[in-house]
DNA sequence: CTAGGGTTAG
């Protein structure tokens, strides 16, 4: 196209009198625009691969236009985003001449890339003024994914417009009704992603044309927000089922906690697809029950992608099984099945490695990320910020926290815990009012870490107030790890009674640690009378602990209690107990 | 050839 037919139809888009056009960005302010997005992880596995890919062949020079489109079209259809798009900037500094099949490629690749990412809207603006000045706009495929790109914005009002922008008169034939069919399909899943049903349930209703997608994507949005009749209504009128139809309907069931019913949908679907098992398996993780997720697991019957070894491992990190999922890890990692985990992966093996403290596997981890390449993102980093705050390793935790490109809630506290833990009282509090600063709020965890740091300072006074103004200022009902702080807070400063009188209150049922903490309080400061209390609910709440025995055993030795020593060896002995070593109140005796 | 259903951190 010469470059007076491009200005005129440039000019006869409706978007040319539009600010759109302000943003045009010739080839170079599109690379500086998308580079700092690109850049690669810093290792050679990567950038062997990126090499791969663009060390093509020689080709004739008819072909490399060709070349290129499908180069990018492949990194893009086969999960690597940045590579598409770097492709395509070599392409255009090559000057090779854009194709719409290589920009759909690209555009989608910048909607992943760009995703929740504040340079979306720019990103977006700038690739609409590339494709006006290519005089590509008009063409379905990239308009399509231009709209896409659009409806992703929190403001859908340019996906609105491209749509109704759309030329009446179809240039592109039947291309162009179905790009029109996948642009509403993008904004309706955009307006049931931000939760606007009507404003969906509106669009669903005056399309022309609707397929699968249309229909599933209600389906899922309306079982989501809870409205699972009508999402069952739907479905019931579907024309045509497929499994996404029959998981989106499970999602509903599993959101509302309703496992067996999601289960039953599961094993009368037609078929089943990996997203399926995927689904299930998270629904059994999110309800605590391993064991369900693990039988499925072994049940998939495809070959188990990314998604169900990554849902595996953090079902087991979830519900503390750190040993099953580092098991599970390491079955994909074997020679036979090879699956290349990603950074979702080893967010949820760090956190496993931190539930057990291993820090030399957490370290191996983190080493293996840097050697093929997976930099690391804020859960990440989040991740290991808890695994060297566990193992001590302060200065390093601060590094990787500061680091962060965001800082949240679950950041803050991970880092608040560990001070907490580390005996560090004043980078909690200081950590704390940084956080209230940035309006981020306060949850239960913050409060854990809060609390153990006054706890470990043994400031009671401050302490007090910070578990009262937890449930009064910020709404947060304390758990029983809230209790168990204080107890064992009020216990070590001596104020027995007052430590059970928290207790007696407490809402919920108290459980070993709670009773634990005010036993060894008991055993502190010689306490006999409470001491057999907190002693005997720990023996009913955890029958096989034979270290709470000692415990009271030695609260009595202190005593002179020695009547009750030995009644306390004889139960000891029924239950078929070992001694500890060190339990030398037994032999005295 | 684009669009929908799934996996991540305290």
């Amino acid at each position: 196209m010469t470059s007076g037919a491009k200005l005129t139809q440039c000019r006869r888009d409706p978007f040319y009198r539009t600010n759109v056009v302000k943003n045009y960005c010739g080839p170079e302010e599109l690379v500086t625009l998308l580079t700092p997005e690109l850049r690669f992880p810093c290792s050679k596995f990567s950038h062997l691969l990126f090499k791969c890919s663009t060390d093509c062949p020689p080709m004739p020079a008819a072909d490399v236009n060709t070349t290129w489109t499908l180069a990018i079209r492949a990194a893009a259809d086969q999960g690597h985003p940045r590579r598409a798009v770097a492709l395509y900037l070599s392409s255009l500094r090559s000057a090779c001449r854009p194709c719409p099949f290589a920009l759909a490629a690209v555009l989608k690749s910048v909607s992943r890339l760009f995703a929740a990412h504040p340079l979306l809207s720019a990103a977006a603006g700038s690739l609409h003024a590339h494709l006006l000045r290519l005089g590509l706009l008009a063409h379905p495929y990239p308009r399509a994914a231009l709209t896409h790109l659009y409806a992703r914005l929190p403001d859908t009002s340019h996906a609105h417009s491209l749509l109704d922008e759309t030329p009446p008169r179809p240039v592109w034939g039947r291309a162009q009704a179905h790009s029109l069919l996948v642009s509403r399909n993008s904004l309706l899943a955009s307006l049931l992603r931000s939760g606007d049903l009507a404003a969906a349930r509106s669009l669903f209703d005056c399309m022309p044309v609707r397929d699968v997608v249309s229909w599933n994507s209600m389906v899922a949005g309306l079982a989501k927000a809870g409205h699972l009749d009508e999402a069952i209504e739907l479905f019931d009128r579907m024309p045509e089922r497929n499994a996404a139809s029959w998981n989106a309907l499970m999602c509903g069931y599993i959101a509302q906690g309703n496992l067996s019913k999601a289960r039953e949908l599961f094993e009368q679907m037609p078929v089943r697809s990996n997203v399926s098992w995927i689904t299930m398996i998270s629904g059994y993780t999110k309800s605590g029950d391993v064991h369900a997720a693990g039988e499925l697991f072994e049940r998939i019957e495809n070959k188990k992608d990314l998604y169900a070894w990554n849902a595996m491992v953090s079902c087991y990190t979830k519900n503390g099984c750190a040993r099953e999922a580092l098991a599970v890890f390491n079955r994909m990692l074997k020679p036979h099945v090879w699956v290349m985990p990603n950074e979702k992966t080893f967010s949820s093996v760090i956190s496993a490695c931190s539930q057990l403290g291993d820090l030399r596997f957490g370290l191996w981890a983190e080493s293996f990320m840097g050697s093929v390449g997976i930099a690391l993102d804020d859960h990440l980093r989040t991740a290991l910020v808890d695994l060297h705050t566990k193992s001590g390793r302060m200065d390093r935790a601060f590094d990787l926290f500061r680091g962060l490109g965001m800082r949240d809630v679950v950041s803050y506290s991970a880092m608040i815990v560990g001070c907490g833990m580390n005996g560090m009282f004043n980078e909690a509090v200081n950590l704390f009012k940084e956080m209230s600063d940035a309006k981020i709020d306060p949850n239960a965890v913050t409060f854990v870490g809060l609390l153990s740091a006054y706890s470990n300072a043994g400031l009671m006074e401050e302490a007090r107030a910070c578990f009262s103004s937890m449930s009064v200022k910020y709404k947060i009902s304390p758990s029983m790890e809230h209790y168990t702080i204080m107890v064992d807070l009020l216990g070590r400063s001596g104020k027995l009674n007052e430590a059970y009188q928290l207790i007696v209150q407490m809402p919920m049922k108290p459980d070993a640690s709670v009773w634990g903490a005010l036993l060894l309080a008991c055993r502190l400061h010689n306490d006999v009378e409470l001491g057999e209390i907190a002693g005997y609910k720990c023996f009913e709440l955890e029958p096989g602990e034979s270290g709470y025995y000692i415990l009271l055993g030695n609260i009595y030795v202190e005593a002179n209690e020695w009547d009750k020593v030995k009644r306390l060896r004889n139960i000891m002995a029924e239950k078929g107990l070992n001694k500890m070593p060190g339990s030398s109140w037994v032999q005295a005796a």
